[in-house]
DNA sequence: AACGTGTGGTAGC
DNA sequence: ATCGCTACCACACGTT
């Protein structure tokens, strides 16, 4: 966890550094007035020293020089003296009544911060009779040597990020003390430095705790207290650790003889805590003690042996635990040592390490590992000395923590082992026991490794009889066993009951590599989510994001394939569960999805994941819990564009569409046939709640509404003071419009677009399936008429859909816009005919600014000013949405007209012409899956539908061919074409 | 048969 | 108050 904050830090360095410097220059009595206005900020540094050093002039520590004085201004000195006089009484009131006392702060700066108990006059006096100096200003960080408060707020946390930052308890131990203790040990700031910090459990409490998930540090703050969160990282840190310094060569090999030694702390969590714990005296052996935020619905994550007698387990709430304590028992509840546990653990491996006797060492959590020794004839060991050596070299080394050992030659044994050993011993289990009842009989069904709450409820109705591994061993059949488990987990089973590991445990020990290699990265959070907008849940989902993405570039890799995991509030769940912000009972439901590319653009993964959150038609105040998962993660390094999943199976007459000319119908007219009660696997999630899996009208995104592609001079050093929905767009329009000229940065596959870039000949001819403009034929074109029989309705896509246009601030251009159709076919004379008949009703003019332009007439220099339109619209969603519902009406049996075809395509082409490739290649899955879905739920084939085929691939898909740099990875556009 | 998606289960404290 | 994560396996069920 320590990491994540550090990470994230380090990603904000450029911003942090600029505001703190700002805020503490601005800091002055009351923390909050500015001392200096905006302007002065970046003045130079010397100026700064020399300013700042005043508030620190103290006539008893000599710091001031007295030259550097007459510089000042008149402000400075009202400073200047204040201090002095403050410095002056400070060390009369010690004169008077600080003599008999120890002067234990000689040296010490202090200054109080906030509200503290004892209040800060207390602490004054306190600081002053034992010789300290005390500070009430905090304008340079150089003189003060510590900062004592109780309950920092985030922003103060940032700001007195490189300060010592002591709780004032620091101070009054020290008096008691009589003596300066260690400030660490009061650190109220959390380190990376191990052993730094010793928690304490009145910091804890006044740790102001963020529970709001709108909070931008909410996930922060969250992992940093999440236990389940730090073992989950905590494991993933050590399998790379493994991989990072493993040697392959110590694998051992299928059939050599191995002892396996299971080593496990005792109560891992609570031993560490009742250790370092120095506000709460208990005794591990004596009192029953839990590790736990809270006091009634808290779970417990670890409780001593004291506890468990009690019947106290692992996972239960502590207002449970509570009462099953006798009466008159206290149960002792501990805080968390995250950073003591993450030290302990990394002693206890390098113990391990150092004992020198194991071939391998495999970390199964951050408390667990399993040694494995190759036994040859040469090293006949004593396994029970063995056991004794780690036991003991362990507790010394962590200072106290007790291990178990179990020991066996196979991994299943040694955890059965393991089980009698604890606590706090070690068991190794010979070879007669292997079947007998003395061994067997010990263990419950639930101790069985892989058997959890279901399977073991599941084996107890089905072997009532059963009530213990004996027993079961001997009842269960591997058929019935694979009957009630299934086929993998019933032999594993049958198996495990005769001391032998199955394929996969085994796999652990002779391909440990590949069984530790990340093959995915997730965030899951299902406490404190809360919602009442979507607005909420996208920037959530782009917080996830971005946390994601840091990870993944860490890892140097991509991900192809996204998964969003929401849970829902169950119908009839109460709206606030029993746990404090918990989830409640919840059903889940997931969508996955394939990016074209694999990707880390958070811009792209973001959109996607808030389009699938909407697939899954949840409303915001339901939901529980979020989960997004990257599933397919391909190496940055081994990178290669990957084929994008477009549907391959075309059915259609391309001949024949080429002579369907219909007309266009009226968009609002069409209601999209598109929600279909057949179940399938689209719409099974949302079949459970009975609302249509795709909403045909979506929530927009209210901020998305401006542009794609303006470009306002990006403040990189800025950047990150706004709202992440800015950054979010900036982030868009960076990756879109810079595709263009930095592809390999961006990881894109996609070579460098010609700005001025039309069809050649060739591709001309290509596409010649379809109409298709040419750079040669300049055709006015009026793209709001809707005279005529087949666009007289008003619904067509020429002036609901297909406003195509490129705002420029300099129109200097040809009005006449590119139409081309490589042959004199009906569809360009129809075309033709149609534009060139049109009468203007409202439409465009050849002075009109909404003409198009295309080719080489734009001037490129200007190419910031552009703004994409599209049917009038400019947000991305907008369009998308436009460009979905228009499909959508046209996917039956009227295609859409080939005009508005050439405008969709004039609109693919301004995109490109500015670096959106982005959005073409989002448009164009869209399409791919409009169309899969269309063709999973309608066993028909429709004109629409065939017509639509068409376009993905002899235009959309061509068109990407041409912007892909990799001729061996282009998409194949030569499908199969049947009738 | 092989593949894809969605769901469910488990492990660590 | 409270910090109910996360990687991975296996399966059901559908499609290719």
């Amino acid at each position: 966890m320590a990491d994540d904050i550090s990470k994230s830090s380090n990603q904000r360095s450029p911003l942090t550094t600029n505001y703190l410097r700002s805020e503490k220059i601005n800091v002055n009595d009351n923390n909050e007035e500015p001392f200096y206005n905006a302007s002065n900020r970046f003045t130079n540094q010397s100026y700064f020293n020399k300013n700042l050093d005043i508030v620190y002039e103290n006539p008893n520590l000599n710091i001031q020089n007295g030259t550097e004085k007459k510089d000042y201004s008149s402000r400075r000195t009202y400073f200047e003296d204040k201090a002095a006089k403050q410095a002056l009484s400070d060390s009369v009131r010690r004169e008077a009544y600080g003599k008999d006392k120890p002067q234990i702060f000689n040296n010490l700066i202090i200054y109080v911060n906030g509200y503290t108990n004892p209040d800060r006059s207390t602490l004054h006096d306190m600081v002053v009779l034992h010789g300290g100096h005390f500070s009430h200003y905090l304008t340079a960080k150089s003189k003060v040597t510590h900062i004592v408060a109780e309950n920092l707020s985030l922003k103060k946390r940032i700001e007195f990020a490189s300060y010592k930052v002591v709780l004032p308890k620091w101070l009054v131990s020290s008096v008691q003390a009589g003596k300066l203790l260690p400030w660490q040990e009061f650190s109220l700031l959390r380190t990376n430095t191990i052993g730094q910090t010793t928690l304490d459990i009145n910091r804890l409490k006044k740790q102001p705790q963020i529970t709001n998930c709108n909070d931008p540090d909410f996930i922060q703050n969250f992992f940093a207290n999440s236990r389940l969160h730090h073992l989950s990282t905590w494991k993933m840190e050590l399998r790379q650790q493994f991989l990072d310094s493993f040697n392959p060569v110590m694998i051992p090999k299928t059939g050599e003889q191995l002892t396996i030694f299971h080593v496990d702390f005792d109560c891992f969590f609570a031993t560490v805590a009742a250790l370092s714990s120095t506000t709460i005296k208990c005794d591990l052996n004596k009192e029953p003690i839990v590790v736990c935020h809270g006091s009634k619905s808290s779970d417990i994550a670890s409780c001593n042996y004291i506890a468990r007698q009690y019947g106290i387990k692992n996972g239960m709430w502590v207002s449970q635990a509570q009462k099953l304590c006798p009466k008159g028992v206290k149960l002792v509840c501990l805080p968390y040592e995250f950073d003591k546990i993450k030290e302990k653990s990394s002693i206890f491996y390098k113990t391990l390490q150092n004992l020198n006797m194991f071939n391998m060492i495999l970390p199964i959590s951050i408390d667990e590992a399993v040694c494995i020794l190759i036994r040859t004839s040469l090293n006949n060991h004593n396994d029970e000395l063995i056991c004794e050596r780690i036991r003991e070299a362990v507790f010394r080394d962590t200072e106290g923590c007790t291990v178990s050992v179990g020991c066996a030659d196979t991994l299943i044994l040694a955890r059965l082992s393991l089980k009698l050993a604890k606590p706090n011993g070690y068991f190794t289990c010979m070879k007669y026991m292997k079947d007998s009842p003395l061994f067997w009989e010990n263990f419950k069904n639930d101790d069985l490794p892989g058997i959890g709450r279901q399977l073991v409820s599941k084996l107890n109705t089905y072997y009532p009889r059963c009530n213990n591994l004996w027993q079961l061993r001997n009842d269960a059949s591997i058929e019935s066993l694979k009957a009630l488990l299934g086929n993998k987990l019933g032999s594993k089973v049958y198996n495990q009951l005769r001391g032998k590991d199955d394929d996969e445990a085994a796999k652990l020990i002779h391909d440990p590599i590949s069984t530790f290699e990340r093959k995915s990265l997730s965030i899951d959070i299902n406490w404190g989510i809360r919602f009442s907008k979507i607005e909420q849940v996208d920037t959530y989902l782009e917080r996830c994001v971005e946390y994601l993405i840091a990870k993944l570039k860490e890892m140097k890799k991509n991900t192809s394939q996204v998964t969003l995991k929401v849970m829902k509030r169950a119908k009839d769940a109460p709206i606030e569960p029993a746990k404090y912000l918990g989830m409640g009972q919840c059903d889940s439901f997931s969508r996955t999805n394939r990016l074209g590319i694999p990707s880390s653009l958070q811009g792209l993964i973001t959109t996607e994941l808030r389009n699938m959150f909407r697939s899954l038609s949840c409303p915001p105040a339901e939901v529980r819990g979020i989960a997004v998962h990257f599933t397919k993660l391909v190496d940055v390094a081994k990178y290669r564009q990957k084929r994008l999943p477009f549907q391959k199976n075309i059915i259609l007459n391309i001949n024949e569409t080429n002579k369907i000319n219909s007309p266009v119908t009226p968009f609002k007219d069409v209601v999209p046939d598109i929600n279909v009660t057949t179940p399938n696997r689209d719409n099974g999630g949302n079949l459970q709640t009975g609302i249509p899996k795709r909403p045909v009208k979506r929530v927009l995104f209210r901020e998305e509404h401006n542009n794609i592609s303006h470009k306002s001079s990006p403040d990189e050093y800025h950047s990150d003071l706004e709202s992440p929905r800015k950054k979010m767009q900036k982030m868009l329009d960076r990756t879109e419009s810079s595709v263009s000229k930095r592809p390999s940065i961006v990881n894109s596959p996609l070579r460098e677009i010609d700005t001025r870039y039309s069809p050649s000949k060739e591709e001309s001819s290509f596409l010649s399936d379809f109409p298709t403009r040419t750079a040669k034929e300049d055709i006015a074109y009026d793209t709001t008429q809707n005279s005529g029989e087949e666009y007289g309705n008003g619904g067509s896509f020429n002036n609901n859909v297909a406003n195509v246009n490129i705002e420029k601030n300099i129109y200097e251009h040809n009005n006449k816009r590119l139409l081309g159709l490589s042959n004199g076919d009906s569809i360009r004379d129809k075309i033709e005919s149609d534009e060139l008949s049109s009468q203007d009703t409202g439409g465009l003019t050849e002075n009109d600014p909404k003409i198009f332009t295309y080719g080489g007439l734009v001037n490129h220099d200007d190419e910031s000013n552009f703004k994409i339109m599209f049917q009038g619209i400019s947000g991305t969603e907008e369009i998308m949405d436009s460009y979905e519902n228009w499909i959508y009406s046209t996917l039956h049996d009227i295609p859409p007209s080939d005009r508005d075809l050439i405008i969709l395509e004039d609109f693919i082409w301004s995109l490109l012409r500015t670096g959106s490739i982005h959005t073409v290649i989002r448009m164009t899955q869209r399409l791919s899956s409009i169309l899969r879905n269309f063709s999973l739920i309608n066993k028909k084939n429709y004109n629409g539908n065939q017509k639509w085929e068409v376009v993905l691939i002899r235009k959309l898909i061509h068109i990407l061919n041409m912007h892909s740099n990799w001729d061996d990875e282009k998409l194949p556009t030569d499908f199969p074409i049947k009738y």
